[in-house]
This record gives C-alpha cells, structure tokens and sequence, in this order.
RNA sequence: GCCGGGAUAGCUCAGGGGUAGAGCGCAUCCUUGGUAAGGAUGAGGUCGUGAGUUCAAAUCUCAUUCCUGGCUCCA
C-alpha cells in the first residue's frame, strides 16, 4: 500500500500503482467524470499513470488551469488527427494549449490549402473522432529510434524538435491512427472533448523566426460541455460589443484617414475633450505629488538620440531622420520625451535640496511600428505619453517609487479598476554583462522597488531577467470588466541616462554626484488608456469623464424652450448637457438616449416648466422621480466630486 | 515587414460582366405625445485608388492604399 495526499491534507491508501482515475473514483463518481488530469508531487501526469510511491497529489478539473491544460492539449492533437485525415501528407510542427483554447501549426502538402471555409469541415471530422472515444496511449522510444520514425515520415519539424532533446527516452501519445510527439499530459480519451470551435486561420512562422517557413497555423478552442462553448461565444460577442474601434466610431471620439496615414489617429471633438478631462486630472494629481510641468518640441536633433543611445538601439525603429539640406541639419521626430527632459535638467546647476525634481509632460512620440502590428489605439504611430521623469538622490529612490504608487491608485480608484496585479523585472542574475550600471546600484534600486512595494502592500508577481537594461522596473496590469488583462502604467529606474547625458547635482559634500532617474508614466499612453477605458466600462464612461452627462428629452415640442433654458442653466453649472429636440415621441427619445450611453436623461414636460424641475432618469436604471432644477445640478457635481475624492482632498 | 481575409450610402451589411440594394441614421411633412422603437415622403454612392482584359467592369486580372486575424517586434 502506498500513502496519497490530498490537497486538504488527507492522508488516503491504495495499492502500489494506482491510477488517478481510480484515485478520482474512489472519492466520487462526479470527481471521476470531471477529473481531467492529475499533479503527482508538482508534476502533471496523465490519470491513467500509475503511482508506485507515496505522493502528495492533486486532481485538476476544468476549474484548474493544469486540467484545462490537458483538455486543450489533447484537443490540439484531435484537431492534428482530423487533419491527418482529411489532408493526408501533412506535417505537424508545434501545437501547444494556450490561455483560452490551442492551435496547431501546419505544413500542408504541396499545393493545398485550408481556408476559412475548411473550418467548419474539420470540426465535424473532429466531432466525429471524439465520440469514438479513442484512448490516447503513452508509449516511449529511444531517442535514436524516434529520429528514425520521423526521418522515415520525412518530417522535418520533429525530427528537429526531438535532436535537441536530451538524450534518453522520448515519449509519444496515440490515439485513434495518429502519433505525436509529446511530453503530454493528456486526457485518457478523446470523449471528453464534448463541444469544438476552430477560430481562425494565421500563418506563423516555424519557430517563431522570420527567416524561417511560414507555416499555417489553426486556433481552436473545445469544451467539456456545449453549454461552455456558448458562454464562450457569448463572451466573445460582448468584447466584439466593447470593441474601442468600434464604440470610438459609435461616440465619435476618434477617427483615422487614409489620407493622413496608418496608426495616426485623429481625436475628435468628444474624444478630444474626454482626453483632456483625464490629462487635466492627472495634471492636479501630479501637481500635488509636486510635479512641474514642462513643453518640448516634437523633433530633437539627432545627436541628441545618439548621446541617449535610442538612435543606435532604435533608429530602425524610428522614422527616418528630416534634414534640412541647406544648413545640414537632422533631425529625429521624438520617439522618446527623456532626452529632451534630461536637457532641461541640465538647464541649471542643481542642488541636492532640489531633488527630487519632477517634470512632466503629456509628450507626443513617433515611432516606426511595423505596418502589420498596428491596431485601433492600442498599437498606434504617434502616441501621447503621460511621461514625467523624476531626478533624485539614490536614498530618495524608495520615498519616490511609493509616490507614484500612490499616483497609480488614485488613478485606478477614479476610473474603478478593482483588480490589478504589479510586475517587478529585475535583472537576471545569471548574466550581468546584459545590464549597465555597478552591480551595487542595482542591488540598491532592486531593493527600493521590493521595499517600496511591499510596504505599500502591493499584490505584485517578480521576474528574473525582465528588467530593461539600464534598471529594474515596476509594470501594472490592470484587469477589466470582462477579466481580460491590460499593461498600462510602468515605473522604471535609470542609471542610463543620467551617465549618457552626465547630469549631476552638488551634494551638501560640495562635490558633484550623479541623479537617478525614475521614468513613469501610470496611463502609459493617452491613445492606448483610452482604448482600456472604452473597453473596460462599454463606453459608459464614469460621470466625470463621459462627453455627455446629461440629454434633456421636452415631452413636445412646446417645451423645447424650456429644456433649452435648463441646458444653459446646467452648462452654466459646469454641467455638459445636450437636448434632443426632435421631433418624437417621448418613449422614441429615451431609448435612443439610453442607448447612446449618457448618465442622466431629463424629461421635462407642462409640469417640469411650470415648477422649473426636471424628472430625472439614470441611464439602464429608470425613473428617479423629480428634482429642481438647482437640487439637479448639486446632484451631479456631488457624485463627480465624490467620484474624484483624492483630488477634491 | 511576413501569411490569410476584407474595402459597396453617415453606420451595419446584402448583391454581383449589362451603368446599384436593405435596415438604421439624416431631411421634410403629418402627428404634439408622460418614461425603451408613431406614420408618410425624400435626399445620399464614378461600389478604396490606379491600370489591364472585354462591345461592356462595381463585379474578372494586376498593382497600390487602408482596415483586419495572426506571426515577428515593442524604448
């Protein structure tokens, strides 16, 4: 007999060799129906393994990422065997799970093709070999004799995955007529796989490398239960819903032209102005954290970007320099505000009792992004960044980075992100030749960010070798309404720069010591916050922020004068307030105004005009009852104060 | 940049070798209304751009611009 230990601590025995499914069984039947892998002393293994020894185990469903793991991996290989039938001649390179389904890279033969039209076709044949409840089966081989396998099959891509593994034993899994490598595990047969969906269609190269063959590759995504895969396409449907390219059209808050050119977008009047409510607010935010602002032109010359480096790591990046041919002039459109910020720095000798000095600046940046990488705002060409650089003392590194924590959360609280985690990249340890700067700088920059975390309580995740090569960083990523993660706001030190530009300050030794930098910027970009602001909320902007607060629906048209008069008297109030005068009936405007996303519509009607008030509805909550027209506008700027209590403060 | 897909009215989209369609929006008129779609009429497009094939191209071919799903990249 051997000793088990469940997760609880619950010790159990069974007989040496027991399989996880018996294990899954003896505790019930419906842990045995939904148990899709099993975690022996850390590893993942198939269920149908057999356990020689006492283990501490684990039993992974659908709600466990190893047991979707499973359920996906063996799908990867289901949807490798359809295609195995339907396109004989194949070769199969990689086809791993991924965050929410898998995909399969391919090499079809000669002069076929799959395309969107072919999905549907290899789905059912999908189907069709999942009922027949094929066993996949682990079976080992010699190194030698699997190269010998796949050299036979004329399979290139495994016969060069399996010449760089370590020699010894390779493992295969089989099911139905079909073999893969793989390190497995995998589902004990292929009826688990209940509801099937091929997405999409993309070439990939092999290995990841653009010198390499582009191989087609098929994602696809499989579900223990139909039910599963409706709510995944109903998901999918809401973030179609949410989509900023979209929802930006919709309101009328950005545009892009052909004529001006790719990823340039254009901000129109109502973006433009939502924009501007959060950059002023983040400007009264920083001004209290003692931040100065600053101006610099969109061009630097381009010694300027050598002596920071970014044109030698970067100029191929960037656009191509302008020069002006009569004077011999080149210049670079900025793809960083740093440089510039560290000029003015130098403006002046500084003190230690200056430091830290912090200057910011919504700065406009251009950088050359492969044409192919562009997307909405979130991927753009010319971007604005709420950068500021703060120059300090090494001992005020730590009193710094909390500040700007404290900035990234008054953030986060305004615009009602709840989840978050932070990223700490330091640097890898096992290469320092990768990093510059003194060792004993970066133990101290390190330190500060863990310390300053820390004490701030933060929820933070920390990777080896993530760092930039001039300092350690600290990233935040934010999760929206429908659970999807965003990379917005980054915290970085510096040592770089400071050296490059040899920006110094006069200690209270009377010598000249040399500034840190800490780059931030906690929205990131303008372009790319807004698109995780209109996706996150749908476009129902918190009040504070949203281009229309209030629409003011007359009952007929004899009461448009009088809705005229309470849209003056709220825009007096500082309150943004449009009337929809048209001609319809009352039941037609409020649900084309619900629809368009405005906070509050008022109705106002003989009564209204006659009381001088207002009846109030809350946009997707209905009727309120009837307010002054004064108790109204009190309403609404005490929920917007409320709603920006840290700055109100 | 590379591999797919796409571009038709302000928006969403259908159509397709014989000179253009729907719904929504917009305009005008009727209606003057009380908490999620009242009715009628009408205006709107050299079918992304350029070239080619053809008696004839929005439709087929090629090029090009832009959008898009991925790959690679991201200071």
């Amino acid at each position: 007999m051997i000793k088990i230990t469940l997760p609880d601590s619950s010790v159990r025995e069974y007989e040496k060799g027991v399989s996880g499914l018996d294990i899954a069984r003896s505790i019930s039947n419906r842990l045995a129906k939904e148990v899709l892998s099993i975690t022996v002393n850390g590893e993942v293994c198939d269920l149908t393994r057999s356990i020689e020894a006492d283990s501490t185990i684990k039993l992974n469903t659908w709600d466990d990422a190893e047991g979707k793991h499973a359920f996906w991996h063996s799908s990867a290989h289901l949807m490798a065997e359809a295609i195995d039938v339907l396109y004989p001649g194949t070769k199969f390179a990689i086809g791993p799970s991924i965050e929410m389904g898998f995909y399969y890279d391919l090499d079809l033969p000669e002069g076929k093709q799959i395309t969107d039209k072919d999905l549907k076709k290899i789905e059912q044949k999908m189907l069709e070999l999942a009922r027949q409840k094929n066993a996949f089966v682990r079976t080992e081989m010699a190194k030698e004799e699997a190269l010998a396998h796949f050299t036979e099959k004329g399979d290139e891509y495994k016969q060069e995955l399996i010449s760089e593994l370590e020699d010894g034993t390779i493992t295969f899994y089989e099911q139905g007529g079909f073999t893969d490598l793989c390190r497995g595990p995998h589902l004990p047969n292929t009826s688990y796989i209940k509801a099937i969906q091929l997405n999409s269609i993309a070439g990939a190269y092999w290995r990841g490398d653009e010198k390499n063959k582009m191989l087609t590759r098929i994602y696809g995504v499989t579900f223990p239960k139909a039910k599963f895969l409706d709510e995944y396409n109903k998901m999918m449907e809401e973030a179609k819903k949410r989509d900023h390219r979209k929802i930006g059209k919709e309101m009328e808050l950005f545009t892009f032209s052909q004529s001006v050119g790719q990823g340039l977008p254009l901000w129109l009047p109502k973006g433009a102005a939502l924009r501007e409510r959060l950059e002023n607010f983040l400007k009264v935010v920083q001004k209290k954290f003692g931040y100065e602002q600053i101006i610099t032109p969109h061009i630097g010359d381009v010694r300027l970007y050598k002596t920071s480096g970014h044109y030698q790591k970067y100029g191929a990046d960037s656009f191509q320099t302008i020069n002006t041919p009569a004077e011999g002039e080149e210049f670079m459109l900025k793809p960083m505000n740093c440089p510039h910020h560290c000029e003015v720095f130098k403006f002046k000798p500084r003190s230690y009792k200056d430091l830290p000095t912090r200057f910011a600046e919504f700065g406009t940046v251009y950088r050359y992004e492969q044409s192919g990488e562009l997307h909405g705002l979130t991927r753009v060409r010319g971007f604005t960044q709420d950068d500021a650089h703060i120059f300090c003392r090494p001992d005020q590194l730590k009193e710094e980075f909390k500040k700007v924590i404290d900035i990234i959360f008054i953030i986060f609280k305004a615009l009602d992100f709840k989840e978050y985690t932070a990223q700490i990249s330091l640097r890898d340890p096992q290469k320092p030749e990768k990093y510059i700067g003194t060792p004993e700088n970066w133990d101290k920059a390190e330190q500060a960010i863990v310390e300053a975390c820390e004490e701030k309580g933060l929820n933070t995740i920390t990777e080896l070798g993530e760092a930039a090569f001039y300092g350690p960083k600290l990233d935040f990523m934010i999760k929206d309404a429908l659970g999807r993660s965003w990379q917005l706001g980054t915290i970085q030190v510096d040592y770089n720069l400071p050296e490059r530009f040899e920006l110094e300050y006069i200690g209270s030794d009377d010598k000249r010591h040399r500034p840190v930098m800490i780059h931030r910027a906690p929205f990131g970009s303008m372009e790319r916050f807004c698109a995780v602001l209109i996706e996150h909320t749908a476009g129902k902007f918190p009040l504070w922020l949203t281009p229309e607060q209030v629409v003011i629906l007359p009952i007929s048209e004899k009461y448009n004068d009088y809705a005229a008069k309470v849209s003056n008297y709220l825009n007096i109030c500082d309150i943004r307030s449009i009337v929809d005068d048209r001609n319809e009936k009352i039941g037609r405007k409020i649900r084309d105004n619900e629809l368009k996303r405005i906070p509050y519509l008022l109705i106002v009607g003989e009564q209204e005009a006659e009381n001088e008030t207002v009846s109030v509805r809350r946009q997707g909550e209905g009727d309120k009852g009837t307010m002054a027209m004064k108790e109204f506008a009190d309403f609404i700027n005490d929920e917007v104060r409320n709603q920006l209590s840290e700055i109100y403060n």
